[in-house]
DNA sequence: AAGCATTCGTTGCATTTGCAACGATGTCAA
DNA sequence: TTGACATCGTTGCAAATGCAACGAATGCTT
């Protein structure tokens, strides 16, 4: 019984709990628009960054949201082929991929957002109070260590 | 260019900012064990919980990690056989497997336990004062909700 | 200008993943 | 007891994933 492990505080451990959570939020809000509207949670994510984060190449997207650039590239593709987005080589450097928003895409995109919206002001309101102490929290672990720490 | 869009804060998205996080925490840890003990991520999560959570059947663990159980179920198998863990029928209830730590998981455990604290506490040191805000929020995000909201 | 290293995005491929289906077991009601 | 239904863990299989390798393009140094 008694493995004599040392202490561990397992339900304070925060990569757990990010983790937990994390994965909690992203598929309740795919909920809403997975099957109404039939993308997938990577598709809407790259869509999400052509449209609001100022994001216009694979490389830009890897960086902001963590994501594996062949997943892009292949989210990416799928939405082109649907006509959400256009891909473009850019003309400044042609190693660069230029994403952008069709109608189409704009048009799906403002349909999602309401969706996102609602759903982070239900997330607002349950934090009620935390909800400062928790954004402070991300931004500090949202920033890049220096190497030598 | 401008495609008329709603306005939205992406940067303060939780679902995004919480992704992003999570998946920085938990890439940073596992540099800590991956190449030393061989372990994946998975493995990893599966381990602390025989060890920790009180879970003790592929049910619990599910529940408890938010895992897919197949996902449980084979990362189970590789560690029992690898001879971290032993997989028993329960004889109370016989559709249920119970998990335990051999002694050669104990060791690796205690092993590992030790990189997972000196993480958090260097997560709690860059926090400083947010912790505890963090950890309220994580409470709340982390309660189920009741069906009708 | 030339050569070499680096960056970007795609693709091949082996592995992992998630979902559904399944067998085995358990529960409950009649 | 029986039969219908629920739960647990495993497995088959198609799809997704991550990694490395690659071609194309750029930057950097001389």
């Amino acid at each position: 019984m008694s493995q004599t492990l040392p202490e561990f505080d397992f339900d304070g451990f925060l990569p757990y709990r990010m983790t937990v959570v994390a994965a909690r939020l992203s598929a309740e809000l795919a909920q809403h628009y997975k099957s109404t509207y039939g993308i997938t949670t990577a598709q809407w994510r790259v869509i999400l960054n052509v449209g609001y984060s100022g994001a216009v190449s694979v490389r830009d997207i890897e960086k902001k949201f963590n994501l594996e650039k062949s997943k892009i590239s292949r989210a990416a593709a799928k939405l082109e082929a649907e006509g959400y987005i256009t891909k473009e080589i850019d003309r400044a450097d042609r190693r660069l991929v230029k994403l952008q928003l069709t109608p189409k895409g704009a048009q799906l995109l403002s349909e999602l957002v309401p969706l996102a919206k609602a759903y982070q002001r239900k997330l607002e309101a349950e934090l009620k109070g935390n909800l400062q102490g928790l954004q402070s929290a991300l931004d500090i672990l949202t920033q890049k260590e220096p190497p030598q720490g």
